[in-house]
DNA sequence: CGGATGTTCGTCGAATCAGGCAATAATTGA
DNA sequence: TCAATTATTGCCTGATTCGACGAACATCCG
């Protein structure tokens, strides 16, 4: 058992190596998966990860979440229902054994369906749970992955075959520890899945200036309620996330957009250039434009 | 307005009587989609329905479940969630001006994935609903299946259009006074859900003897609380759910398969002949020879 | 029915935030 | 190089938000 174990893992890290063969962020032929690549570790990398599984197949990775961190190493993988500002960086990698993570998105309606057809599921005790776990990778979800990536050697099978791999994959998730931590957020009414909701609303309108309040309303839940809730599910503050989504949002205007930092404050719901600044200095570090130029120049 | 409304339903029962010319139940070449038609009050009839939208457009109907008595006229529809053994009948029809009725049978991925992204829905306040409910079409549901009916005469285009439409009219349920009882059902993890379940295992493992309280907890609920929702969904207690399936279960093989009355009694789970011919009277109004040689001259 | 458990919600003090203004630093263009 | 523009920082004020606490409420279970 233990050699077939092995096996799967070290297959698991030769296919990934064979399609990621250089540094930087491989899509693939089946849309919901990507491969990494790093033959270094990295600078703090501040990201919005989305709904999906991500794993690390070698080397070492650390997440960042508000104030808590995660790591995970090979044969751990990490699952995000909600999208959550988080800073990413490879801890562990070199040329001879570079870091390699798969990372595969997750179709909520999938989601949605299986659990709701899932016979006899024990209901969920708490009710929010943490958007973001870390759970060790069981033989079988591990040899669904596999599937899904030798899969991309046969690329004409893969409309008809890799659907079902990835519902496997959903199956599985929800009959294993992430379990819970999913199912929350496809239950009907639950408060987790009206924060989800909230965090997809901010995520659209975060120009927007509405005020918590008005937001927890727009869920049906009280100010206090929505706070403690939204806390559970995003480890931050409604806030915090709100200014996280901004001042990402304007890096990207200002790096790829060339905007000035005041038109990009403006741009991303900022009245006043430097609160932004100052807000700006203090989640990257650095204030606006030498956070900017310093990012240019590392490439 | 009300021209349009009345409009459409003259424009329904117009479709409805146009499939429907003969009386009896007649299936289209929309799957989930039937017409009935009787040119006369009936008998009362047991039967079991199961997840589905029922509509009267002319006459009148009555439907019992246990001790409650629903009725329905025209324009008025009438939604099960889980299979319910009740008993209906035609309370008004004439060969002039028959009853006609309609169901639609829905599809609970269906309902699951949009009630999944109906947008910011008030969380359900009471944590069990009947699994039967009466509310009065409003424009947009009649107008669907209006629509629904008048795609049978292009078959061509059922394959493409009928889910369209089918979904729509889940939306429109699921928004409509229909809509928490509805979403009571596909809410992961809640009471209704579980007592779904309960309710589906029953309806497939009847001839099993299993008892009430192992059942609870393979849906994870004390006994109390088990029987408590089992009755608050379905009309009637665990056990007398359970004794309506086998009864009918038990006509219905000595009907179709002329089987004699101990055979099915101990078929459908019964081990005492007397105890089924007792509570056959109880529900059919005589004891089982009787009654099927009434049902058979009755044809 | 009644005790035990967990959830919601309003309130409150403390903390944080947004924006205004002004001074200073950095950058850009002439 | 200087001047003009833009970015950054400091500080202040009012508004908002945060998180904790306890009462009210609903649910579960025996």
């Amino acid at each position: 058992m233990l050699a077939k174990v092995n096996q799967n893992e070290e297959a698991l890290t030769r296919l990934a190596g064979d399609i990621a063969q250089t540094d930087g962020n491989h899509s693939t032929r089946i849309p919901a998966l990507m491969i990494f690549r790093r033959s270094s570790a990295t600078d703090p990398m501040p990201c919005i990860y989305g709904l999906g599984l991500a794993l690390t197949v070698q080397g070492d990775k650390r997440v960042t979440l508000g104030e808590e961190v995660y790591d995970y190493g090979p044969g751990q993988s990490l699952i995000t229902t909600v999208d959550l500002p988080v800073v990413s960086y490879v801890t562990q990698a070199s040329t001879a054994k570079p870091y390699l993570g798969i990372r595969l998105e997750l179709d909520a309606r999938t989601i949605a369906q299986s659990a709701a057809e899932m016979e006899f599921a024990a209901p969920l005790k708490v009710s929010t749970t943490r958007a973001l776990s870390i759970v060790t990778l069981d033989e079988g979800l591990r040899d669904a992955l596999t599937r899904l990536i030798q899969l991309l050697a046969e690329p004409q099978l893969i409309p008809f075959l890799a659907p079902l791999i990835q519902q496997e994959i959903i199956v599985r998730l929800l009959n294993g520890e992430h379990g819970p931590t999913l199912r929350h957020l496809v239950a009907v009414g639950s408060p987790s899945q009206q924060i989800a909701k909230a965090v997809a609303w901010l995520k659209q309108h975060y120009k927007e200036n509405m005020p918590m309040d008005d937001l927890a309303a727009t869920v049906h839940m009280s100010p206090s309620t929505f706070r403690q809730h939204f806390r559970a599910v995003a480890g931050m503050s409604p806030l915090q996330y709100l200014k996280n989504l901004r001042l990402q949002e304007a890096r990207q205007l200002m790096l790829n957009e060339d905007m000035d930092a005041s038109s990009a404050a403006v741009r991303v719901g900022y009245e006043s250039a430097s609160q932004f600044s100052r807000e700006y200095s203090r989640l990257f570090g650095e204030p606006p434009q030498r956070d900017i130029k310093r990012m240019r120049e590392s490439i």
